[in-house]
DNA sequence: ATTTACATACATTTCTGTATGTATATAATA
DNA sequence: TATTATATACATACAGAAATGTATGTAAAT
């Protein structure tokens, strides 16, 4: 039994996929052999290079599939029109996107794999990049925010949106990278909803913590 | 002419681990085999294999010639006695870490590989503990450099010290991923004194930025 | 005289890409 | 609808490169 249907196919890609993020989170990306991710995935080095055209191939795809849907998800939430003030829509945002990868093992070993597991060179030098851009649009996105919440009045007065928006996005990058990169033993990821509200805290009008 | 002095031998090792710097900067560590780290320094494996039980060890070596220097400066400055206010040694010592960052480029290509050229698996996985490590060691001092603050009544009222502590902490970890992750083209490097002193700003009493 | 500080040589393993084989799903045709 | 042709979805086999650790050789420092 050779030749599957299209559907078939298509559940063995997905296989290759999965296989290959628990290898590379195991394993490191340069180690993880193609013959190894075949083997999890119970298939041959054929099958890996019928449907990817190369390790970096898969790497891409298993980034995507994971990716997409979270900045979508947290987007949606960013621009809810729920939120009279903009500052609750940033805190909404970041709490959901921490508590997704708090809550989802898939998504927090991708985003574990591309911190910690991956060495950004050659081939992989551009997904460096890729990972630069959601980044910077972050950035852009935050700044936004808070020049919203500057007009309505939300933000603390004599606070600048942008020096603001800079902080965040910092303080941000810094959270995924201490609870993904070395503090996973600790309960960092129970006491994050309480830290973003902290952070957000420090911008709005009234008293401090 | 094949044994040399003791001096020179001492060079030697310099030259490999020097040599490995490069080599793991420009092709990640995992691709960096010890034949072209031996290259790079002008040597032959056997004098690698001689100064060095494996990659791991020269990697190890790398580091500590960076990391001990580093942290012993900083720490210096966020205890200087001239500080009245611990808010001001603290935002000295983050401003001078980043400054060295940004002036020696030999401390930014180490922690550039640390961060975006090493994957944290087997031999390495220690790694990774070792620099959670000053990152835990860091947090507390944070928090007590806050609390002496809000004794001294220089922290803003009503800000909890050890909940600033942890923005701080996470603050921090942001910056330094984001400036030497993905952000290498930009002109975050020269912004960094300003972000700093803002978020500083957002804890001292009075007014915010 | 002995150890040191390497260079050289060797054996083994491992990984990659490609080439080839093949059974079957699917499309085309009659 | 039955038959045929072709493309698909892999498995297997092969060749070459590269990396590792070790073993051995050696000239000079100590």
């Amino acid at each position: 039994m050779v030749r599957k249907t299209k559907e078939e196919a298509e559940q063995t890609r997905k296989d290759i996929i999965e296989a290959a993020r628990r290898t590379f989170h195991q394993y490191g990306v340069s180690r993880s052999t193609c013959e190894r991710i075949a083997k999890a995935a119970g298939v041959t080095r054929g099958a890996v290079y019928w449907h990817f055209r190369d390790k970096a191939e898969i790497f891409f795809a298993m980034r995507e599939d994971v990716f997409r849907p979270l900045i979508e998800r947290t987007d949606a939430l960013l621009y809810a029109e729920r939120f009279a003030d903009p500052l609750d829509a940033v805190e909404a945002s970041l709490t959901e996107f921490f508590r997704v990868l708090d809550d989802c093992a898939v998504v927090r070993e991708v985003f574990e794999i591309m911190i910690s597991r991956c060495e950004y060179v050659d081939e992989f030098a551009s997904v460096q990049e890729e990972v630069g851009r959601p980044a910077l649009d972050f950035l852009d996105k935050m700044q936004r925010m808070y020049s919203k919440a500057a007009e309505l009045g939300t933000l603390r007065a004599g606070l600048d949106p942008l020096a603001m928006a800079q902080d965040t996005w910092a303080y941000t990058s810094g959270l995924l990278n201490l609870l993904l990169g070395c503090q996973n033993g600790t309960d960092l990821g129970q006491r994050i909803p309480g830290m973003i509200a902290t952070h957000m805290a420090l911008r709005r009008g009234g008293r401090g913590v």
